[in-house]
DNA sequence: GATTATTATGGAACCGTTTCCAATTATATG
DNA sequence: CATATAATTGGAAACGGTTCCATAATAATC
């Protein structure tokens, strides 16, 4: 393996002058930037990594925290991930990170602390299982960090986040105007922020509407299928006669239909069902699912941007516009 | 930040020894551990992983190469992968890979030896977009490699894959047991072995009882929700008389029984579709969907365990058999 | 053409480890 | 107890870059 020596040997300079044209900085004439190309060229010359990370404090290299509570990543938006760091040459690090708990009180940081240790310029800290005052004390020390789904107040520039109170409330908005008032909704876990925020959207739109829900028709999911399948079955068992059902993400949407599909329930005209999220197989259910839309990709990106700034002085423009959308299919319909 | 020479002097020991307590090779007596540890301790000490890496070069790092057709990678089995790697200490980079074209007939080889000399010890290679002929080449220069979801004869360690011949076959065979004899077929795309296999196990099966496939009955599909539901739309239209459909994925599977369903198609009872993976959403389908299992996680982790045996000299046990097996749920019925 | 400002260049010192060898100390052997 | 053997230990040298400073070459100015 060709070292920076051999170049600077093999193109007759010094060894300053080659690191120059390697890395861009400092000025260096023409005729031996050509020369120095060359003989990098000829020698297959590549710079090692390690060795520029010892003695530049740069590792070109962000790091992803995510627990697997933080929701299931799609790979398409980990690829749109990378895809944003590849044209600066940064490499990403996903970690399988671990929550606070009674018997590891630091966990969380710890695993974050080894992450950094193991050389990242900057961190995407994916989700809000780390508390908030964990996350400031974090910030203090390591300020190249970065929000993706959660929103720390203090920390607006750095918070990428979907404002998941509006989304409740459009959604529950949406099922009052189509004349519902039997509502019935299938939850997530109420351990997080994102989740809280839905819910109390949700019924505050109900509330102002005069509607309220049964606790019957409340169930408590956890975002999987298989939770969809079993609250549908449950609500139904418990009051059937619901017209409208609101599920906290797609995929208990599309499970909690066919449950209630099977059961001989006709969807939308007996039952309306609303999901959130709008995967894509959002529009390939039987009826195609109504749902709220939830830009995961755009905030990902943005925060990839915005971190590149931090990290690397870039200005690169950041997008904080998340909006929440309806998008009407044919799940839901007007109760007459 | 504390380095190696602070812990020496505080320790009232030569850098030798505390960089042997550090790694752990080479022996330091008891006494002298326990004063290494101590310091270490009081200065919080963190080796630096830089510096490591370049003078012993080991990277404590693996790559996962893949590239968006691949297929969908779920989250779930990138956090098993982590997992795998955590107890040993090792983390793992990810990648877009690309794939060769006409333009960049080496951009696979080249987006790979980025990843190497990122610093990696070892290279997973997901999936069979690398040509054969290049994978051999690359294993000469760079033993450290090991292939998930592909097949290379010449590496029968280094291959982890489902045998999609067979499933195929199954699949079939499953089909022709129910008596079902008008058989459609929403296939994936055929540019990978696996494709292929799949293909001809499953044509194979129905030839060899005597029963052909007529050429409209063929929709080529991608694995998409998209694909399924426009192939099933595109079979019905074609010739509506099939009694059975068979799905190169659980994807396409789910949006083809939508599309059929919401044609007034009763499924199974005009149509038995039978799925390809055994993903999650196949039992939360409407009918739930008998499907092949395709046991992705464990071919993962078999992969990373020989992928550290090859790296590290550890000795892990290696389990290659990851039989098709058939999972019969509702959406195929015996025809009568 | 002399003087000054600017650009280009070489290379020592440094980044923080591992590794190897020589030296020391402890242990075993006869 | 002397000697052979094994276990510990210290620290120089090396890993391959970046950075900074002193110096040389070039360009600009009057």
């Amino acid at each position: 393996m060709a070292t920076i020596r051999d170049v600077a040997k093999l193109a007759g300079v010094g060894i300053g002058t080659v690191s120059r044209v390697i890395s861009g900085n400092g000025s260096v004439s023409n005729k031996t930037l050509i020369k120095v190309n060359d003989a990098m060229a000829a020698l297959k010359f590549i710079p090692n990594t390690s060795a520029q990370s010892l003695s530049s404090k740069r590792f070109n290299t962000i790091g992803l925290w995510g627990t697997k509570s933080s929701g299931e990543m799609s790979r398409a938006t980990l690829t749109k991930i990378e895809r944003e760091l590849q044209p600066f040459d940064v490499s990403l690090i996903t970690t399988d990170g671990e929550r606070n708990s009674v018997n590891h009180p630091n966990a969380s940081r710890l695993s974050i602390d080894k992450l950094i240790n193991k050389g990242c310029d900057g961190l995407i800290i994916w989700g809000s299982d780390m508390p908030e005052f964990d996350i400031l004390q974090l910030e203090k020390e390591f300020p190249n960090i970065v929000l993706l789904n959660n929103n720390v107040k203090a920390m607006p520039e750095k918070s990428f986040a979907f404002n998941h109170y509006d989304a409740g409330y459009i959604a529950g908005q949406h099922l009052v105007d189509n004349g519902h008032k039997e509502i019935a909704y299938i939850s997530g876990w109420f351990d997080t922020s994102d989740a809280n925020e839905r819910h109390h959207g949700f019924i505050d739109a109900l509330n102002e509407n005069n509607i309220s829900i049964h606790e019957n028709l409340i169930y408590r999911g956890d975002y999987t299928f298989k939770k969809g399948f079993e609250g549908a079955n449950y609500l139904f068992n418990q009051e059937p006669n619901f017209t409208a059902l609101f599920c906290a993400n797609d995929q208990s949407a599309m499970s909690a239909i066919s449950a209630l599909s099977s059961k001989g329930v006709d969807i939308p005209n007996e039952v309306s069902v609303l999901g959130y999220d709008n995967m894509n197989i959002a529009s390939y259910t039987n009826p195609p699912l109504s749902t709220i839309n939830v830009p995961v990709q755009k905030m990902a990106v943005s925060a990839v941007r915005k971190l590149i700034n931090l990290c690397y002085g870039a200005d690169l423009e950041i997008d904080y516009s998340f909006d929440a959308k309806l998008i009407e299919r044919q799940s839901v319909i007007q109760l007459n």
